[in-house]
DNA sequence: GTCTATACGACGATAGAC
DNA sequence: GTCTATCGTCGTATAGAC
C-alpha cells in the first residue's frame, strides 16, 4: 500500500525554492530577482519551479502565505499563553524582536516587502488577520480598563508603532545597540502613552 | 542678449514628466511602469524624456531628490518658527498630516516606496537629513528638560512612530474619519510617552 | 518530477530627422 | 528640444525529452 513512490525529494523541492525565493526578494527585491536567479540559488531547475508554482507571482503568494498563517499561529499561542493586555502586547514586542534577529528575512519580508506591488489583488499587510489580532488585544485591554478610552486605531499605532519603527531602524542599520536590548525603554515608552 | 531660445517650454516639459512619473510609481510602482507609460501618461515623448533625463532611474532619483529638499526646506521653516520641542514636534505631525491629506502622492512616494530597490546607492530615507532634523528636535527637547532622558532613537520613534503610522494606516483605507481628526489624540499619546 | 532548449513579448535605450 | 522608428536584451513562460 506505501507507495513511496519514487525520487529523492517528498516535499522538500519546494522548501528549497521558497527558501532561497526569500533570500532574493528581501535581498534585492522581487523585481530585481529573475525566475533564473531563484532557480540557480535554490539549485533546481526553472522548469521545477514552473511545474510547483504557477508563475512567479505564485511563488511570491506561496510565501506570504506562510508568513501570514505562520504569524497567526503565534499570535494564537500568545492569546492562549497571557490574559492581560499587558502581557500580551509584552510578548507580542518580544516575539516581533525575536524574529527580527532570529530571522531577518521573515521580518524584512513582511514589513518591507511592498507586497501589493507584486500581489496586485492582496490587500495590504496591515489590513490581514495578525494585525487584526493585535488590535483585538488592544480593544480587550480597553473593554478591561487597563487602557484608556480612546479611539482603537490610535491606541494600537501607539502601542506598536513605536516597536514597529524600532525593526526598520534596525533594519536600517540606525540602532547602535543590538534590537532586544532597547525593549523595555520601548515597553514603557509606550505603555505610558495608553495606560489608564 | 536676451536669447528667448525657442519653442513652448521653458522648464515645464521636466515639471510635466515629474509630475506624472509621481503618479505612475504611486499608483502601480516604479517597477509596473514604464518609459512608454511616462510619455503617454505626460504628453512628451519617449526621446524628450531621455533628453532631460540620463534614463529611468535618472526620472526616480530627481523626484526622490525634489522631495527630500521639499521637506528640508519645511523643517527648516518649522525650526525657525517654534523654538521649544514641544511646538515643534505638533508643527510636524501638522505638516505631515497635512502633506498626506493634501498631496497623497507625495507622501506616499516618500514612506512606501521601497526606494533602494530602484536606487541601489541611496540610504535609506529614515538617514536622509529630513528624518535627522526631527531627531535633532527630540535632543533638544531632551536637553531642555521637556522630554525624559532616554535613548535617542527610542524617544523619536516614541515621538513620531505613532503618526508616521496613522499615516500608513490612512493610506491603506483603515481609518474611519479623516486623519487630521484625529492629531490631538495622537499627539497627547505620544506626548505622554516621553515626556517628563 | 526534473530537466534543457526555445519561443515570444516587453522594455530600456539610441539614432537621427526635424 | 522634440519627435518617430528601431535595435538589442532580458525575462517569463512553455514544450517536450527523460
Amino acid at each position: 500500500m506505501s507507495h513511496v513512490t519514487n525520487k529523492k525529494s517528498p516535499g522538500n523541492t519546494q522548501a528549497q525554492i521558497l527558501s532561497a525565493t526569500l533570500s532574493l526578494f528581501t535581498g534585492q527585491g522581487y523585481f530585481n530577482t529573475s525566475v533564473h536567479d531563484i532557480a540557480r540559488e535554490s539549485q533546481v531547475s526553472i522548469g521545477s519551479i514552473y511545474h510547483h508554482f504557477k508563475d512567479k507571482e505564485g511563488v511570491a503568494r506561496a510565501l506570504y502565505n506562510d508568513m501570514i498563517e505562520r504569524m497567526n499561529a503565534e499570535l494564537t499561542e500568545i492569546k492562549k499563553n497571557h490574559s492581560t493586555a499587558h502581557d500580551r502586547r509584552r510578548a507580542v514586542i518580544e516575539l516581533l524582536f525575536s524574529i527580527t534577529e532570529q530571522e531577518p528575512e521573515i521580518m524584512e519580508f513582511m514589513l518591507y516587502s511592498k507586497h501589493r506591488e507584486f500581489l496586485p489583488n492582496e490587500r495590504p499587510i496591515c489590513s490581514s488577520k495578525p494585525f487584526d489580532m493585535m488590535r483585538e488585544f488592544v480593544k480587550e485591554g480597553m473593554t478591561s480598563g487597563e487602557i484608556r478610552e480612546m479611539d482603537l486605531m490610535v491606541a494600537s499605532t501607539c502601542l506598536f508603532g513605536g516597536a514597529i519603527r524600532m525593526i526598520t531602524s534596525s533594519m536600517d542599520g540606525l540602532l547602535k545597540r543590538s534590537l532586544s536590548s532597547y525593549i523595555d525603554e520601548i515597553w514603557i515608552c509606550s505603555w505610558k502613552a495608553v495606560s489608564t
